[in-house]
DNA sequence: GCTGCTCCTTGACGTGGGTCAATACCCCTG
DNA sequence: CAGGGGTATTGACCCACGTCAAGGAGCAGC
């Protein structure tokens, strides 16, 4: 606990539930998860109460103000977390990913929406029996915490790139985090794939679409990056000062 | 844990440190906070390991950036809770009071400064005494889980609010909720007192200090609130149409 | 009650990014 | 490979908010 946790929780069910070979075992993310604060022998207990869930790109997993009955966990593909004004107008919260535990913000009703960006795998688990595992394995809360925690400092750069950044900047910001992440999962070195539109780096970003266009263009004419395949593909040249950048420098 | 937590987490020093009346039994905040999870027997643990501090006004409490060794919990005053850009500018991710524990969002080394905005009255927790706490009280990093779900759900909407509000509807949203939180303290109807600066509301806004100033112009010009005393006293007159602006409607 | 702070307000003007609109690009599907 | 729909880029223009600058209001010290 209070440690840097930028390990992501994943959790797969279990033969009980799908009559296939125990997945929370061969859970290839297990390490880096609340599981991993359960030993292989309790394991079983995760996966009897998850539930695994697919979504197609655009469908609704949990839409603001439902009822939050579930806590889930995406075990594959990009989601998009979002929070929407009375008129249309819309800030996306985060695009949670392989190994994101969702729903943690949360009260008696979501206070925000999960779409599926690509095809969307999850694993769902019911408040009270995942309320139930807690009660048995302390372990587990303290890994939820550590989670919590790494969601707040998250956001709160989050606020002060939303308060206080340029464009630009904001634009180099999510590019250098967005290559950090992807090169943990063992892509190519300099490389981003963007699956979300750039309506959604806008509403992420708290940007106009145009403005993400002409950010993007402008950061090409200025040999910091280069873009390709229907502008999903994005090659980082200057990663250094693309981090500079994002992070305020001059 | 994952129901609303509202209620701020208080603790008090206690005669082994102080020498004075045992502070935690008495503390008048402990039934709103973690120190609920802990029953009077047990509080002298607690208490046991606080360290009380008191601030002047534009004291530094925690610098961004230092080696985070102690938690903090607000018994008394106002501070502000902030980031800087490498160039100065700033952004204040909140206003902590009385009860608002502090630290929470850290790794390593705090990701934030802590200044007094008045006079501030705090308990200091070394992070190892109150983990040692917190393994013989699993209630409590309940309450701790609860208090991190709560400060993510006030982020997100922080973060709504700098992507995607308009100043006039900044303004509102604060002095909404700076009233709710107010009127939970017992203090009149309708009335906002705000200790800190035009300065500090602008860069909690993500706007500039004449952008304020302009707005609360206007909200009173369009008899929405009142203002007196050196800028620092606010009436609500339309506490329905100003929560309404601050909401985003129309 | 004057002096000198600091903080706030207000006005005049500038600009980064929003808005509107026209293409362009990229895949589909047939 | 032509047509069509979604998405991205680009340009021209506009406006909410930022910048700069000039008071004003409150208050502490003497």
């Amino acid at each position: 606990m209070f440690i840097d946790q930028t390990r992501p929780i994943v959790i797969e069910r279990s033969p009980a539930n799908a009559g296939m070979p125990d997945p929370c075992a061969k859970c290839d993310a297990r390490g880096q998860s609340v599981c991993s604060a359960m030993d292989a022998a309790d394991l079983s207990r995760l996966a009897d109460i998850a539930v695994v869930q697919s979504y197609d790109p655009g469908a609704t997993v949990v839409e603001e103000g439902d009822l939050a009955a579930y806590f889930y966990n995406i075990t594959a593909g990009y989601a998009r977390l979002c929070k929407l004004l009375p008129d249309g107008r819309r800030q996306i919260m985060g695009f949670p990913t392989r190994g994101h535990f969702l729903g943690l913000a949360v009260t008696t009703t979501y206070g925000f929406s999960v779409e599926a960006i690509t095809p969307l795998r999850l694993c769902r688990f019911s408040r009270a029996k995942l309320r139930a595992v807690i009660n048995d394995f302390p372990q587990f809360e303290s890994r939820l915490l550590e989670t919590a925690v790494h969601e707040l400092v998250v956001a709160q750069g989050q606020m002060l790139l939303l308060g206080r950044k340029t464009a630009r900047e904001r634009l180099a910001s999510f590019l250098m985090s967005e290559l950090v992440t992807q090169e943990a999962c063992a892509c190519p070195r300099n490389h981003v794939h963007l699956p979300m539109t750039r309506a959604d780096i806008a509403d992420y970003l708290g940007l106009t679409i145009e403005t993400v266009s002409r950010s993007f263009s402008r950061l090409k004419t200025d040999r910091l990056i280069d873009l390709h395949g229907g502008a999903a593909e994005v090659t980082i040249l200057d990663r250094r000062r693309l981090a500079a950048i994002g992070d305020g420098e001059t």
